[in-house]
DNA sequence: CGCCTTTGACCCGCGC
DNA sequence: GCGCGGGTCAAAGGCG
């Protein structure tokens, strides 16, 4: 536990920083709230697509959204644990803080859809860091405990532990004898079907199998469909929930590279939260501003939504 | 035969 | 000091 990082009994959040403020970036013309809260009443800013792009970028931003709530849904419950259980056990507030750390890297991989090198490149994307979590989507009726991820490892344990009822299994990597790296992987608490990867340790050795470059860059054509992205808290309250909910989205063009998420948001937020505490609603920030970086993202979000929600009943209050 | 998994025993750190 | 829990060791057995 890093010794900077404040007591978790020292984080207190107002109830009104509970509810979901946005940012607002008037350099874009849009706020968040314009497409989250309230149908935009002017579309100044309109995207002349294709009614095949508009329906795929409307797919896509369906999906985002979800996650965004998800995600903000999660960090919400995970604030109110945080900041409420003084009479909680002293290990289990340390582990709900200690879920926050930014030294991990998060990743959700549909096993499905992904293959050895996506989360090879995420590892190697992520090597500076002693400890890499990658979460892995697959069937819940496969038992077994096996990540498909490119290395060689030879199991040298399994354990069941205390606050999770499915068993953790020990890895070493087998590929070289003096390679130092150790896996855990254990189902998460939350959802059978996720398998929690924690990766420990740098390779001193290449990967057995061939790397292929099919991850996330910048210049990804939104064609590619490239896999997730979002570094996410932990583990357990951050994971979308239900199968249904999105685990793979586009990345906008013009956003940093995950790497570069990585970085930027960890120093963001581990520096903000030191200040504030607000970890939750700095998250939040974070995630919408990277977003609405992006004139195409939102605009084509802002349609997205605007639809779904012209499709439902206006309040009363709406004009 | 080599490599792997299984599994009980053991070690060690931590909290009380 | 003791108990608990996580992590590791190592013998035994399975498999290709």
């Amino acid at each position: 536990m890093n010794s900077t990082t404040p007591a978790a009994s020292s984080i207190s959040i107002p109830p009104s920083s509970m509810e979901f403020n946005p940012p607002i970036d008037t350099s874009l013309g849009l706020s968040i709230n314009s497409f989250v809260g309230h149908p935009p009443r002017n579309q100044n800013h309109p995207v002349m697509v294709s009614a095949e792009e508009f329906n795929r970028i409307r797919s896509e931003n369906r999906l985002l959204t979800e996650l965004v709530f998800t995600m903000f849904g999660d960090m919400r419950t995970r604030l109110a644990d945080m900041q409420s259980p003084a009479n909680a056990p002293a290990d289990v507030r340390k582990r709900k803080f200690e879920d926050y750390q930014w030294n991990d890297a998060i990743r959700i991989y549909e096993s499905s859809s992904s293959n050895n090198e996506e989360i090879h490149q995420t590892l190697q994307d992520n090597s500076r860091m002693k400890v890499s979590r990658v979460y892995i989507r697959v069937d819940p009726s496969d038992i077994s405990l096996n990540v498909k991820d490119g290395y060689h490892w030879r199991k040298y344990g399994q354990k069941v532990t205390r606050d999770n009822p499915s068993p953790r299994a020990y890895f070493k990597c087998s590929f070289s004898p003096s390679c130092p790296v150790k896996k855990k992987v254990q189902r998460s608490v939350d959802d059978p079907s996720v398998l929690v990867t924690t990766y420990e340790g740098k390779h001193n050795h290449h990967s057995p199998t061939q790397i292929t470059k099919t991850i996330i860059s910048p210049n990804s054509s939104s064609q590619g469909h490239p896999k997730l992205v979002f570094p996410i808290p932990d583990s357990r309250t951050m994971m979308p929930r239900s199968p249904s909910t999105p685990s793979t989205v586009v990345q906008p063009q013009g956003l940093p590279t995950p790497a570069a998420q990585d970085s930027s948001q960890e120093t963001a937020i581990s520096k903000a939260s030191d200040s504030t505490g607000n970890v939750g609603g700095l998250l939040v920030q974070q995630m919408a501003s990277s977003l609405t970086r992006d004139p195409i993202f939102t605009e084509a979000l802002a349609s997205a939504i605007s639809e779904k929600i012209l499709h439902q009943e206006l309040p009363e209050s709406w004009p």
